[in-house]
Formats: structure tokens, C-alpha cells, sequence
DNA sequence: CAGTGAGCGAGCTTCCGCTTGACTT
């Protein structure tokens, strides 16, 4: 017979407390919520004061059944749900749906998972906070009306299964003003200039400054180095500071994911499973959280490791203030569970990822780093400028000892210690060199996938739980699309002043390389454009914010959550009505020009499968129409870039009596003959593809093909084959790994039976298609 | 598997937040 009954939201967490409370406690989860609006149609009775129409969850049904016959059997049941808004949803849905009697139910809140703490939470037990749940159900019902009621809009002026709604329509006009900022933005030249002194009486000690004014023109970046020539160069001034630098605060999911992609690469979701399996094995905190507290608990085990290892010098005990707007702060920040353990038993990525968040939350209870920053200026008797020298020496490292938190600017290298000789005021600094450098001021840069996540925090848009799945979605509706970007070659001017010379220099650089950026589509950008458009005040980055006040409002009994959902309804559908009427149909179409050779029109515009460009009216028979490569936007793309689409398919000429031609197929770049299909080699283009080239691929195809059967054993089907991972076993059209240390030349036809035998069943190709897999342009 | 582009027009698509699995890419 069970007397207690404790329900949490998390399988994980459900098992450590039942080991803390013991055997008269029984602790189950609910899994998150478990109830929502119904799945078809809007889910909500508009007309009798936004009546919700709560189903359960289909995935739910078991874990339903089985808490109710939990529930059934104890005697008390302890809510004991997350204290935040949804927490306290879940709370009342369970009471609801499980129809336990008042006389047994308890809700109980805690903070940490600790015997004190739980214990504690049991003996000042409350009631369900209706107001809160109402204010969780305003939250919902509005997300609901604002992403059915704006998502068939687009369906009937824009295209099928498109979908709009609070979080992901906003999240994706970020991206698409950031790309028309970095369209609209022209890169100047400058001339940054770069002395190189040393010290009269202090030998060979060289010391690099930067000059504090930055030329326009190589004139007058030619001009300065003509003065210098004949320059007297001095120390005008040596500041010496102590500077003290704290450390970051300890993770939240936020911050987790872009401390993991900048230090290991990982993807917002990547670092999300990661952190889920070090969750679910008991060696992290929960990872879904906007808080940045840690528990009495963990700061005193940080403070005892901190001393043991370190010394008491090293510890500083801290607890920091989560600092953004809309955080409801139901769980603890991202920490290890316990601080003792240094590494943990997993896979590398998992041992990455656990080191990180231990570095990260130690360094946060440790004293702060003391610098001391020597700042020199040098002065020239005949020019107002002035060079600066900055120079840092560690006079106590601190946090510093363990953990430096990096930054988006990939050229800050301002951390490093730099020595600097002991020079004063008036000492006279010979001239060594002094260089200026063309440089071009760059763009503002695209996102990436854990910039966007902190811009959604800082708007407050968007919560730990959903980050990584509306950047997702807006993968999957076609609106943006991560690309790497090569950067463009350019040569620069570099003018070197040594001794009584100056000397020009040509320098190629590459300038504006990126990787796995964020960038609208086209269809983005047309649903962006029509939503700003039609619907300005959803699409307002406060308005979140604005509704957050209104529930917050609700929360505290100050408001009735039905009203406030009306006031905004009334007037929003109004505003859907009109526009589904009268709006017209959205499409993206530029003209570009016209075609030097056929002095038609060029166009582009969007097609059936994706953006194309066109040369000839829309009526005219003879048009001709092709696909725009990835990158290319009908925003932006040339009446030049254009035109060169129509370039392929190329005929190269003829080879051993067949006709060559190189295009771009669905699997990139690729050269054709007679039957056969060759892809290019990486760096090949096939603009400019030569015959010869072509004709290289085409030998080393075929030689390959030759290759590539070791055995054949035509009676059972058998074949051993070379193939892109070395060699494998191919049988009725499903392919099987040779086991490790086996040659295979010499396996016989009973080995690859056996093989075969010993891999287990193999299931069939699954017919289910990828939503992420986009027909390509 | 390596480029298309109209024609009939049924029936469907979609939100945000809580939680894990199952299962490929």
C-alpha cells in the first residue's frame, strides 16, 4: 500500500528524490505536461469567453493511466512540479485530469534536490495558485490564436505549410534584418597604422603601439610616414593601473550553448543531447533553466575544492543575479552535480562538454584575476598623433587558473600578457618601423545558431526548453539556412617606413570567411516582409515583453486572463479578416535587366520548387528558366551572377568518340559521358572546366570501377567491394561491415555468409522522409 | 540519382512550452 505519492516533471529527477525520501515515498513524472489543447482546429471555445478544450497528449495516455492508478492507491499526493508558470500548470492539469480529492492533494515547491530541502518543502505544503495557471493558460491560448490564425494566412497569399507564430516569426526577422544590414553596408578602405620602437638605453627590447588615428586615403597615410621620417619619437606619458576581472557567471542553457560552440564546436541542439545524457546519468543539473543561482549546497563544495586544491586565497564565494528579462528562474544554473568529481566516465563529446561546466562553475566561486595594465603613449616632435602601447602583467590569476570565457570576436587576443620594457616619461624611443596597413571596415556578422539564441534571450523571446527546436522549424519551413562563406580575396596595400624608405607592398588577404551562419531564404524573407507588413505589432520585438506584463499581471490577481486574452483577440482577428480578403497574393519578383544577347528581359523571381531566374516574359514561349545556386538571394543576386547560371549545361567536346558536358545536379557539380556521371573534384568548377580535366576524371572513374570488385560469388549473390569507406559485403542489395583484422581478399564464400548471419536482422530502408531534407533550387 | 516550371484540385498544413525516447541524417 503506498502512502505518499510525490510527482515531478522529470523521469531523472523523480529517481534521486525517491532515494532521499525513502520507502514510504513513492516518486513518479509526469514527463512535462500532459494535457494540451485539443490538436484539431483552434482548441478553443472563442465565443464562450476562450473556453480551452484540453485533451490528453497522445504520447501521454500510458503515463496518465499509470499515475492515476498511483494516485488511486495513496493516500497523499504531492505535487511537486516546477515553481514557475508551467510548473504550476502542470500541477493543476494533474490535479484535474487525475481528479484527486482536495483532503489528499499537496503542492510543494523546492529549489534544490537535497533531504533538507525536500523535507522542508513537505511541511509548509499550498494550494494550487489558480492565478498563476491562469496566467499559464492566457500564455497558451494566445500562442495558440496568434500561430492558427496567422499560419493559414500565409498558406493562402504565400505557399502551403508555411507557418508564423509569437517566438519563431520574430527570431526569423532578426535574421532577415541582419542580412539586409549586411547588403546595405559598404566596406571602406582605411589605413591603420603600426610603430615598432626601442627604447634608447634599454638595448634590444621592442616595443609594438598602435597609432590612434586611422588614415582614409594611402595619401594621407603616405603623408603621416613622410613626417615620421624625420620624427623624434619620446615616452609621453606611462600609466600603471590595477585592474581586477571577475569571473562569468555559472551556465544556463543560453550561455551553455554558446560557450559549447564557440570552445567545441557543437550545435545549439547538439549541446542540448549532449547535456541531456550527462543530465539523465546524474553528473549535471538540469540544463533546461535561465537561472544563474547556484545552491548552498554546490557553493560550499566549490569552496571546498577550491581550498584543498588551490588554497583559501583562491575562493570567493558569489551568488549571482540572473540579469534577463521574462526569467522565471525555476531550477538551479548548469552545474556538475558534484564539484568533487573532476571527470566523468563517457563519450569524448560528453567529457567536453562536463569539463566545460565544471571550469565554468568553479572559476565562478574563485577570487577575482588582479592585472596590473601599463598603458604607454609615444609622441613625435613633429605630428599630433600618438602610438599606444598596452601592456598587461598577471599579478594574481585567480579564476584565470581555470576557466577564461571566450568571445564572438575571433581577434581579441587582448587577454595575452605582455611584458613591457621599464620606460619613463621623456625617454627617448628610436624608430624601428613603422607599417601602414589597408584594412576594410567589415559588415555586421551574420548569426549564428547560439548568437540568435542569446539575441532571443536578451528580447526575451523564447524559452531554455524551446531554443534549439524553433531554430529548427525555421529550418524546416524553408526560411533560413546555415552556409559557410569563403571569404573574398582581396590585395592590399601595405606601406613600410624603414630607415629613410618607405615601401610599398601588394598583400593578399582574405577577408569575411564564415562558418555555419545563418541566412534567410527567399521565402523568409517574403514571409518577414508580408507579416511586417500586415501584422507590424506581432511582429514588434517588445511585444513579447508586452504580453509577459500583462501575464505577470494576470499572476498576481490583477487582471482576468479571458478579458485580457479579448482585448488583444478583438482586434488582432479583425485584422486577420481583412487581411485574408483584401491583402494579395505575396511573391518575390525583381527584374534585373536584359540579356545582351537576346535583348529579352531577365528576371527572378520565385517558381514552383524555388527561386529561379528567367530570361523572356512570363508568356513567352522560348524563356528560359534556371534554378539560383545556395546563397543566392532574388534580393540581391546580379544581372552578371544571373546569366552565368545559363552557362550550364557545358558541352566541353569529345572524348574517345563521346560528347562531354560538366553541369551542377542535385548532388553538386558533376561532368557527363555518355551514361556515366563524374563528380568534380573539390576546387574544380564547371565554368571553366577544361576537356583535359574533364577527361582525367572520367580515366580515374573507370579505373576506379575496375577496381572495385575483390570477389564476386555469382552463386549466392555475394560480392566483396571496394567502396568510399573501404571495402564491404554486398548482398541482396543491403551492404555489411567486415569485421576488423580480416583481409579481404581472402574471405571465402562460408565467411561472408557468416558475416552476413551474425549481423543481425537488417530493416528495410525506411520509406519515412527527412523534414529537414529540402528539395534543393 | 545528376533538372523541372501547366494541367484537375481533395485534403492537409500551423502555435509555444513542459518532458523523453526512437531513429536516422
Amino acid at each position: 500500500m503506498v502512502e505518499n505519492l510525490v510527482i515531478v516533471e522529470s523521469p531523472a529527477k523523480a529517481k534521486t528524490i525517491e532515494k532521499i525520501l525513502g520507502k514510504d515515498y513513492t516518486v513518479r513524472s509526469s514527463f512535462g505536461h500532459i494535457r494540451d489543447l485539443a490538436k484539431k482546429n483552434l482548441g478553443i471555445d472563442i465565443e464562450h469567453g476562450f473556453i480551452p478544450q484540453y485533451e490528453i497528449s497522445p504520447d501521454k495516455k500510458k503515463v496518465v493511466a499509470e499515475l492515476k492508478a498511483a494516485s488511486d492507491k495513496a493516500s497523499v499526493v504531492w505535487l511537486a512540479s516546477d515553481e514557475d508558470r508551467e510548473g504550476e500548470a502542470i500541477a493543476w492539469h494533474l490535479r484535474e485530469t487525475l481528479e484527486l480529492e482536495p483532503s489528499k492533494t499537496r503542492r510543494i515547491v523546492f529549489h534544490e534536490i537535497t533531504k533538507d530541502a525536500i523535507l522542508h518543502a513537505i511541511e509548509v505544503p499550498r494550494d494550487v495558485d489558480m492565478n498563476l495557471v491562469m496566467a499559464q493558460q492566457a500564455r497558451r491560448v494566445l500562442d495558440r490564436i496568434v500561430g492558427f490564425e496567422l499560419s493559414p494566412i500565409l498558406w493562402k497569399k504565400i505557399k502551403p505549410s508555411l507557418s508564423a507564430g509569437r517566438v519563431q516569426s520574430v527570431a526569423l526577422r532578426l535574421v532577415v534584418e541582419r542580412e539586409r544590414e549586411i547588403a546595405d553596408f559598404k566596406s571602406r578602405p582605411y589605413f591603420r597604422v603600426e610603430g615598432v620602437f626601442v627604447p634608447e638605453n634599454e638595448g634590444k627590447a621592442r616595443v609594438s603601439g598602435v597609432l590612434d588615428h586611422r588614415f582614409e586615403t594611402r595619401g594621407e597615410a603616405e603623408e603621416f610616414l613622410d613626417k615620421c621620417r624625420s620624427c623624434r619619437f619620446t615616452v609621453g606619458s606611462v600609466e600603471k593601473k590595477e585592474v581586477s576581472k571577475c569571473p562569468a557567471p555559472p551556465f544556463t542553457t543560453s550561455s551553455l550553448q554558446q560557450e559549447a560552440a564557440r570552445k567545441c564546436g557543437f550545435s545549439v541542439s547538439q549541446t542540448m543531447s549532449i547535456a541531456q545524457h550527462l543530465y539523465e546519468s546524474g553528473f549535471i543539473t538540469y540544463m533546461r533553466t535561465d537561472s544563474t543561482t547556484l545552491s548552498k549546497l554546490a557553493i560550499g563544495a566549490a569552496k571546498n575544492w577550491i581550498t584543498e586544491n588551490f588554497g583559501a586565497g583562491y575562493h570567493k564565494a558569489r551568488q549571482y543575479k540572473t540579469g534577463v528579462k521574462g526569467a522565471q528562474e525555476a531550477h538551479e544554473a548548469i552545474r556538475p552535480t558534484y564539484i568533487a568529481n573532476t571527470d566523468i566516465p563517457g563519450t569524448a563529446a560528453e567529457k567536453k562538454l562536463y569539463n566545460l561546466i565544471w571550469k565554468r562553475t568553479v572559476a565562478s566561486q574563485m577570487a577575482d584575476a588582479r592585472l596590473e595594465k601599463t598603458d604607454i603613449t609615444i609622441v613625435g616632435d613633429n605630428i599630433p598623433e600618438c602610438f599606444s602601447v598596452t601592456g598587461s602583467t598577471v599579478l594574481f590569476d585567480g579564476f584565470l587558473k581555470v576557466y577564461i570565457e571566450s568571445t564572438d570576436d575571433e581577434t581579441s587576443g587582448a587577454d595575452e600578457e605582455k611584458i613591457l620594457p621599464p620606460v619613463k616619461e621623456g625617454d627617448v624611443m628610436l624608430r624601428d618601423v613603422i607599417t601602414a596597413s589597408e584594412k576594410y571596415t567589415v559588415h555586421p556578422p551574420r548569426y549564428s545558431e547560439a548568437s540568435l539564441v542569446k539575441k532571443m534571450e536578451e528580447l526575451g523571446i523564447g524559452r531554455p526548453s524551446t531554443y534549439a527546436p524553433t531554430i529548427s522549424t525555421l529550418h524546416q519551413r524553408g526560411y533560413i539556412i546555415r552556409q559557410d562563406r569563403k571569404g573574398e580575396e582581396r590585395t592590399v596595400t601595405v606601406l613600410s617606413l624603414k630607415g629613410d624608405n618607405v615601401v610599398s607592398t601588394a598583400k593578399k588577404e582574405t577577408s569575411g570567411s564564415e562558418k555555419g551562419r545563418l541566412c534567410p531564404e527567399d521565402i523568409g524573407m517574403l514571409v518577414t516582409d508580408f507579416l511586417e507588413q500586415t501584422f507590424p505589432a506581432i511582429m514588434d520585438y517588445g511585444f513579447t515583453a508586452k504580453v509577459e506584463t500583462a501575464f505577470d499581471k494576470i499572476a498576481s490577481g490583477k487582471l482576468v486572463w479571458n478579458k485580457t486574452v479579448a482585448d488583444f483577440y478583438k482586434p488582432f482577428h479583425e485584422r486577420v479578416e481583412e487581411t485574408m480578403k483584401e491583402s494579395a497574393p505575396a511573391r518575390s519578383r525583381r527584374v534585373l535587366g536584359t540579356d545582351p544577347a537576346t535583348g529579352k528581359t531577365v528576371v527572378a523571381r520565385m517558381g514552383r520548387y524555388g527561386s529561379v531566374v528567367q530570361i523572356g516574359e512570363d508568356d513567352d514561349p522560348e524563356k528560359r528558366i534556371t534554378g539560383l545556386e545556395k546563397g543566392q538571394l532574388i534580393e540581391s543576386i546580379t544581372l552578371e551572377d544571373a546569366l552565368k547560371l545559363f552557362a550550364l549545361p557545358r558541352t566541353l567536346g569529345e572524348y574517345k568518340g563521346e560528347t562531354v558536358t560538366c553541369s551542377k545536379g542535385k548532388y553538386g557539380p558533376y561532368v557527363k559521358y555518355g551514361n556515366a556521371y563524374v563528380s568534380l573534384r573539390r576546387g574544380q568548377d564547371p565554368y571553366t572546366i577544361t576537356l583535359d580535366a574533364a577527361a582525367k576524371l572520367i580515366e580515374d572513374h573507370e579505373a576506379q570501377l575496375k577496381n572495385k570488385d575483390i570477389k564476386v560469388f555469382p552463386d549466392s549473390g555475394i560480392s566483396v567491394l571496394n567502396g568510399r569507406f573501404g571495402p564491404y559485403i554486398k548482398h541482396a542489395g543491403a551492404n555489411y561491415r567486415i569485421p576488423k583484422g580480416t583481409d579481404p581478399e581472402l574471405l571465402t564464400e562460408e565467411q561472408c555468409k557468416e558475416i552476413i548471419a551474425s549481423s543481425g536482422e537488417r530493416k528495410a530502408p525506411s520509406s519515412r522522409k527527412n523534414p529537414n531534407t529540402r528539395k534543393s533550387k
